[in-house]
DNA sequence: CATGTTTGTTAGTAAACCTTACGAACAAAC
DNA sequence: GTTTGTTCGTAAGGTTTACTAACAAACATG
């Protein structure tokens, strides 16, 4: 038997005599031959073909990854640690070098016995990226970053209540003042933009901006001329909170600012929804006790308990009157209130998609205190207890450049990664 | 430049003179140099080498999907719906033909030009599938059922308040009875069970049988010496319901009994959760107003409103007092209380992942009327309008048996399909 | 200095899919 | 009845991919 015909024997196990002896048996069995109308067309999901091409498509991604993780080291090395031969990797080394993305670094100076091994490595400095951020309302925030996701250059345009076709001329220009101080080539450009944005980079709509179906993407691609892409800002966010974590492939970013949105990261992978408007959690209505009125016409959802003008002016109205104990205690029951209410609305989507952490991102000084500290006591009581008894809500560690570091992890993983 | 360059040139697009003529220019930009400490080590997800082999194998199950979908047809037509040409499809159904798990039928009678097309399909008569269904508190029901998901017989054991080996030796029974009667090699077995079920077929824990890391799969395997497949009952039953299902391909299954809890498909792969207990929704608390008081201690979970014991106690006890048509009323009451709070836990769950549709399973004259209707209005009334103006809920279409049939999808898809 | 180890490359092989070409079988038109 | 064009399935040969085997180079160690 060949090594061939193995793989397929175990992909398919019957046993040769499985339909033997069958009829004679009279089990005691209640007996029912009614065939439901069936078919499970579905069950095989439906994908296209697939070319040994692709595998060599993977295996260069794989070995670009290990670099990029795991830093400079030998072609055997890489070869030990992929699973592919000395041969193989040398091969998809060639070419990673041939394209620049690669490069030789020299001999390893080695108390080992044994031919030295020649260090190879990412070409960290050889590529640059571009990350923009228009989640904010006021401003548009762009960056160059390396392939580290370090930035070296920022620049940023007020926005000053542009809308369609004069914020799309601002994204741009932003876009090519950074492309001119990129000092190495620029592997791609990234974008959080608030709003729905579909997986081929259009804005379907993005009220703030006032863009409708504008093909964001392949406006910014025709004026920068490298790869371009779009994504929702906290979908964008999430990314770089899990590109930079060891451990959990299952997160959800809150993003508190003018409004409340979410990115969600499941089993690893970025989670779009259907119609490309997962996270979008800031209109869902909290608890059944009313709550404020909401620019939307509801009472109660989570945007008009959490966002940040909303929780700011509470703020100052309420400790604009008293003295400064109950300044401080005022201050602490409203951040209080607020993170109840968030533990609130996460407690089902915890609970459902069995997250074990959850990231904040927005002003520190509102969410990482009383407001965080509610929160998780909410979430903990209303979840099941031995389930979520390791869930972490904190803040994210990338600030105020999440959006636009996770725009650069949009183009890193897209350009150079593993699909 | 051979195609293998242009392909590669598509993945890493960089202009020749991106990097000319820079450091001339002087921006007016708010320059900030400092790099945060970075390194996106995740972006690139790690994935294991992949060879041309698997490649074969994706086809394979390409040219299986094809034929299971649309039914019988020519290589000729299989070629042209694949993409591959039809040399390679040939090789492929040669492979499937040897297996036993495609059949020619003979010539297309046909009024086309050319010669007569030989008609192949999948051998749907040749194999089939035991579906195993441990849901139910009082009884084990078994399946035997074609390719097509149709049941074909029936064995169910009374379970009697087993537990531990005692419930598992039931389950064996069960499984060998089933095997006898089949009257085709098995495909495989499949196994929904309640708990939490690990992606490697261990019940990790399941109280209410007092299992505990019990590897059912291995213990099944050994008896049945057929590739088995276990999951959660709730994950299980929404398999059963996507796989029949043209369209979404993102669906949550809510399947009350007992107890309450949930399975869902996002983006068309089934949720797991981190620690394998994605859609255990039981135990959230829903509302801010308390409720009745739930085994696990707290107040107010969803399973104290929703679970089939507790409702069914609270209509007796409505309805045992009053008149015929305060009666009528009461038992309105308490059901559309209860979809309402359905709607209240599934409102952040719908929002979050952008769900177009809602599945439940359960005893009908329950859910399917009041309940139903509260739960779309509720939810409806606290999700985003535009986006989820097209949101519905509705019965499952597999009434009983969508938890055995679910476990048969697993193990065709399992056995027969694209990875 | 001999021996063993490690590295990276060369050469040859097997698997997978492709393109090209061809015979067989049919319908339609003449 | 013959010709023409179409379609099907297969055969032959080529390209890509990654593998195994073998080897030279370069080093450490005893």
């Amino acid at each position: 038997m060949t090594t061939a015909d193995q793989q397929r024997s175990t992909l398919i196990e019957v046993p040769a005599d499985a339909a033997a002896g069958r009829a004679a048996q009279a089990p005691q069995l209640r007996l029912d031959t009614t065939s439901v109308a069936a078919g499970f067309g579905r069950a095989l999901r439906p994908t296209g073909k697939r070319l040994p091409e692709h595998a060599r498509h993977h295996n260069r991604a794989l070995v670009l990854q290990t670099l990029y993780t795991a830093g400079a080291r030998s072609r055997a090395d890489v070869a030990r640690e992929t699973g592919l031969t000395r041969v193989t990797v040398s091969d998809l080394v060639a070419d990673l070098i041939g394209e620049g993305l690669v490069v030789e670094l020299g001999q390893r100076e080695s108390a080992r016995p044994g031919k030295p091994a020649t260090l190879i490595d990412i070409a960290r400095d050889a590529f640059q990226i571009i990350g923009v951020d228009l989640s904010d309302a006021s401003v548009f925030r762009g960056a160059v970053l390396d392939l580290e996701g370090a930035v070296l250059e920022r620049a940023e345009v007020q926005v000053a209540g542009a809308t369609g076709e004069e914020a799309i001329a601002l994204v741009i220009a932003l876009v090519e003042r950074l492309a001119s101080v990129a000092s190495a080539p620029l592997l791609g450009v990234g974008v959080g933009s608030p709003g729905v944005v579909d997986d081929s980079g259009v804005v379907r709509r993005a009220p703030n901006l006032g863009w409708t179906d504008l093909d964001l993407r392949a406006r910014i691609r025709a004026a920068a001329g490298v790869p371009v892409h779009v994504a929702n800002d906290a979908n964008a966010a999430v990314l770089a909170e899990h590109a930079t974590r060891d451990g959990d492939d299952d997160v959800i970013l809150v993003k508190v600012g003018r409004g409340v949105g979410a990115g969600l990261i499941v089993g690893g992978r970025p989670l779009i929804g259907g119609a490309y408007a997962a996270g979008e959690i800031g209109h869902v209505v909290v608890g059944t006790d009313g709550g404020p009125a909401c620019a939307c016409g509801k009472h109660g959802c989570l945007e008009a308990w959490l966002a940040e003008p909303r929780l700011s002016a509470e703020l100052a109205a309420a400790t604009a009157v008293a003295g400064d104990d109950s300044r401080a205690a005022a201050r602490d029951t409203i951040l209080r209130e607020a993170g109840r209410r968030l533990g609130i609305v996460l407690a089902p989507v915890v609970g459902a998609l069995n997250l074990a952490e959850v990231v904040l991102s927005g002003p520190a000084e509102l969410l990482d205190g009383p407001l965080r500290e509610a929160a998780v006591e909410t979430l903990r009581n209303r979840t099941m207890a031995d389930v979520n008894r390791d869930l972490r809500i904190r803040m994210t560690t990338h600030g105020q450049d999440i959006v636009l570091r996770g725009a650069a992890v949009m183009v890193l993983s897209g350009q150079l990664g593993v699909s």
